[in-house]
DNA sequence: CCTTAAACGAGACGGTACGTCGCGTCTTTCA
DNA sequence: TGAAAGACGCGACGTACCGTCTCGTTTAAGG
């Protein structure tokens, strides 16, 4: 996950960048996030952490907010995939399950809102968190959508495929569980998982065409 | 809104506090919100458009997290209502369209994913977040529910009332709205809303039990 | 001696500057000129030592240079007189010697030509050195001067005031002990000072328009 | 001007250095004096100018102070010397305008107070500055003794060689040329030359033992 | 010719200080 | 006694240079 590039890219000559401290400064992010949160973490605190200078930091990434995306990103590709669990009722509630414990964590808990709203205003940061965030957990609905559809489940065949359909499920289900864990501040458990699936799924089966 | 009260709430001499102040601050921050975002935004700044020192506005409010939330509620108070459109997939659609309606304009892109960030590690903002936001906005699931029981939309009667469905059915609306809003940076267009109020008439049905 | 004052000079509210601020970082710069040199003082490190914050240092100097020639100016405002010595050629030898201990002090041996240095190309900072400095030196001179014309050692009356010739005693005078000092690193001691004296008051004589 | 020389001198092999820089950093070092000054000057801006990597710059010279001191070297190498004017007088007065005009470039302007502040903590830089700069205008002092002896200006014999007097009137005369240039910021033209070497002459005449 | 060894350019690196900004508190004067 | 004005201690910001360190690339002299 090499950052912000230099400058000039295939650079040939002068010192290499150093890997290592790529690797230093994203572990250090995570862990200065669950002790400080997004607010009261600071590049300079990170940089002492990671044994590397601030202006190493600087050359790397722009701000904190694509440092935090990077360390998000390298988060959520460690944890989130998707089990095939027979059926797509269960997969749902196992995807839910498992991105519920990743947005639980303290690393999560404050930062993703954090970047979500600073890319509020901030187009290039929008485009970051799409391309290292979000558009990998859409792949799981992509995934899941056509696993259920070979098993039966979902109408398969002519006009079957909506992307415009994939992409409400999606903001549906990322919705729901970020509003619950981060909004509401209850608990995802099995019980709620199971019941948002049978929604899903009923209302999947009831309004195919939605 | 009055905001945190003085100290000595019965004390009846002294100059009183100027009410005037308090809506010029509320203003005042809604308009630095719409043109610096929430990080952006300081206090000092904040105090100087309304006119007010900057002691006067500590004197009324915590820190920036809390007068944001005061200055976001009354937003959400001059624009959410529940019309009756005669159906329970009309009266989604069309709350659908106000919620997302108010989370688009500039003042609420930036600022209400921040604070929620921000809750996520303090604990009496969330508790300030939820009386002054989320209750009122949940309030509205509630009593579109009951108008749909009242229409025989949905089964009305013994164990009709259950409130962690009434919990679900609010995080999958409002977290699929924030979700296409704040995140995916997708319109919420009719189309879209009447998607998703199939969806969701068509789970209700089929899985009444979710 | 108050440094650069309020950008608006006859404020009557908000709280005043701290008079006891100026004289704490005035003698903390005098004690980190002592200790390290012009190079090595940094006005954080002054700051730190006066007990003061550094945005209070910047809100009465604009920088390191006006910093010290304040400090400096004290020094020799405490130290410069012209005592009463019976001729000129003894008045000439004991402010020689003052002067050489002024300059010889660890504050003044790096800092004065530092600034001097500094006002090479920068107007406004000579002219703060001249006020604050050097026009109190020349004073004295002045001063020897007519005295040494009360007592009849030099012509006196028409014509014999010449400013310009004040003005080549004064760069002789100081120039010579500064030079002593500063690049020669040899002792001005009450040899050198007579020698000095003797060969001035000789010159004075022999050439009075000159 | 072979600066620093390598570490081990009698190795023949290997790239030797390039004559060629050294013109270069010493050229660049000048044009870097004229147009920031002293504390302006940086070293990765003279190697730039000169078209060599930093490395390069260090291995030569160990800082800043070294670096300008050669440079201000190589100024007063090529413009000073001591024409034979006639008389004592007439020496005086041409070496005095020509170190005045010396003085007055912008390269020394600010540089040469610098540097002979950074001497007075460190014993090495003045050496370096004795050596190369101070040593050669003592000469003319010397030199224009011996010449005015010669001529039978002054008197010659036993006991006419007095070391310290020499190191008088070389303090006298370069310290007021400086104090004039660098303190006063007055001009030295051929009338204050005048004045200046009439005062000495006189001095001198009028007070041979001093 | 071909090895060897140093000098060279480029630029990343760990540091330190910079001067600025915002925070939240305080101390004034004014109404 | 509340409010305005603004100074205050504090701490982070992002930048600029420092002097050192790798790199890969010349460039001579010596074998």
């Amino acid at each position: 996950m090499p950052p912000t590039p230099p400058a000039h890219p295939q650079r040939r000559t002068g010192r290499p960048r150093s890997a290592e401290a790529d690797r230093a400064i994203l572990d250090a992010t995570r862990e200065a996030l669950v002790e400080l949160g997004y607010g009261g973490l600071t590049l300079g605190d990170v940089a002492a952490r990671a044994g590397v200078a601030k202006t190493t930091l600087y050359r790397r990434w722009a701000g904190k907010n694509e440092l935090v995306v990077d360390a998000l990103a390298a988060l959520f590709d460690e944890h989130l995939e998707l089990p095939d669990r027979g059926s797509l009722r269960a997969d749902i509630e196992g995807v839910v399950l498992r991105f519920a414990a990743v947005l639980d964590r303290p690393e999560t808990r404050t930062s993703l809102m954090a970047v979500v709203a600073e890319a509020g205003h901030d187009a290039a940061l929008r485009e970051r968190i799409r391309a290292a965030i979000v558009d990998r957990q859409k792949h799981l609905v992509l995934l899941g959508r056509a696993r259920a559809q070979r098993r039966g489940e979902l109408p398969d065949g002519d006009g079957a495929a909506d992307p415009a359909r994939d992409d409400l499920i999606f903001d549906v289900v990322a919705g729901a569980v970020v509003h619950r864990v981060m909004v509401s501040s209850e608990p995802v458990d099995p019980e709620w998982a199971d019941r948002l699936a049978r929604l899903l799924v009923g209302g999947l089966t009831a309004a195919p065409d939605c």
